[in-house]
Parts: structure tokens; C-alpha cells; sequence
DNA sequence: CTGGATCCCAAGAGATACTG
DNA sequence: CAGTATCTCTTGGGATCCAG
């Protein structure tokens, strides 16, 4: 066997960590997150141009998924609290290795893309 | 300054990253180039319930952001060959950290998955 | 303040048919 | 074989209004 494949990504595991974190909003909840607390409005107010629906709609997932953990302190008016989990916040190295990649290649994405709509 | 911060994630980039391989079905193409070049009828058995057309647009884009070189061979039957470029590769190792986390967390998740649904 | 409910539009994606 | 063109259905997401 002198084939030169390299070891099969788990496409099932990319495709888990996508339909995690893939969506429109998600990681910039967890880049805010990882700042530490945060509460809904101050949410929206970092996330410039989400709607209350989406961040609603996103934190619910994250939350369902055990990425972020949600806990209502009973005032008035109502305060809530959204923090990173733990396993949530071992992401980051991944996440920031993407960045990475992207921060380096950026000049030849864009350079393709201008080539190519030429 | 005694703040816990993790240095910020870049945004921009991630968002970058997803925007070039987020969609369906372009990193399940982009793995299956890993293992070398392939014909569009090869990807199209491959990546199991694609269609046609999303096969064809995922390599158009993929092709556009230079992650992707299209090579048509002048013969009868036509046969056209796709291969991951350079930095495309390099794309191997965070998607493989991506990958490990969902592995290692799998199980959480789907505990957590099951404790909200309840 | 925190969000759920509803309406509506636009982008995503499947099925089918046709062409070089 | 390797696509493109439509057509249609589904899903994502914004705007707005209502409620605890």
C-alpha cells in the first residue's frame, strides 16, 4: 500500500461540531461568552445586528447542548445570566486554530476569488 | 488588571472560515480530496444524498476561494478531476482538533440534549 | 429586562429535465 | 460524463407585537 491518504477526518464529528456551532450567531455567543458572564442585553448589544429572536433562538441551542448554562436571578426587573461551560470553553483552541488559518490565508482567498470572478 | 479574559477570537476570521467551508456539504468534498484527486461522479457516489446541483455549486465555490483546482482532461467521455490546493490541506489539522473535541464531548452533549428535552 | 408568538420574505436545497 | 436550468418546497432569519 504505498497510497499517500491522509487519515479520514471524522466527517461525522465535523458534522456534530457544525450543526453545534454552525450557525449564523453561535460562536460570537461563545467568543462573548468567553469573556466571561454575560447578560441578554448585553448580548445583543456586543452582537451588533442580531435580532432578539436569533439570539433567543441561539442561546436556547447552545443551552440545549450543554454549551451554555442559563441561571435567572429573581429580581425585578428580571435579570439573566448566560456562562460557557466548561467543555464549551476547551473550543477556543480549535476555534482559534481556525482563525489561524484563515488570519494567514486571507490574501490568497481573496486573490482566488478575484481571479476566478474575473 | 486581574481579568480571566482569553484572548479574544477572531471573530472576523472564524467567520471567514465558515462562510468557506460552513455550507452542507464542502468539508465532506474537501475530505474526500484529502484522499486525493476525484472525478464529480466519484464525489457524487461518495458523499452519500448529495445532488447534483449542490455538488456542482460546492466545487464552484470551493473552486472560487481557491481551496479547489478543477482539471478537465480533452477526452470522450469528458473527465474532470478535482484536487485540494496547498492551503486547503492545511485546513486538515483544526478541522481534526474541531473533530476531536465533538469525540471527546459527544456524550455530553447528547446527555445535555436529552436533559432539556425532558 | 427577558423573551415568546406571529407574519413574511429571502436564501437553501431537492427533483427533474436538458445539453456539450 | 459532467454539468446547467427551472421549479418548487423547506428553512433561516428579520420585524413587530405581546407577556411574565
Amino acid at each position: 500500500m504505498d497510497n499517500t491518504e491522509t487519515p479520514p477526518a471524522d466527517m461525522c464529528s465535523l458534522r456534530e461540531v457544525l450543526d453545534l456551532v454552525g450557525d449564523k450567531w453561535a460562536i460570537r455567543v461563545l467568543v462573548q461568552l468567553g469573556g466571561g458572564p454575560r447578560r441578554f442585553s448585553e448580548l445583543e448589544r456586543a452582537l451588533d445586528g442580531v435580532s432578539r429572536r436569533m439570539l433567543s433562538l441561539t442561546l436556547r441551542g447552545l443551552e440545549r447542548n450543554g454549551l451554555v448554562t442559563r441561571k435567572v436571578y429573581p429580581e425585578v426587573p428580571p435579570r439573566v445570566e448566560y456562562t460557557m461551560t466548561a467543555h464549551a470553553a476547551e473550543l477556543d483552541e480549535p476555534l482559534h486554530a481556525l482563525s489561524a488559518w484563515a488570519a494567514k490565508h486571507r490574501e490568497k482567498v481573496g486573490a482566488a476569488r478575484r481571479a476566478y470572478d474575473a
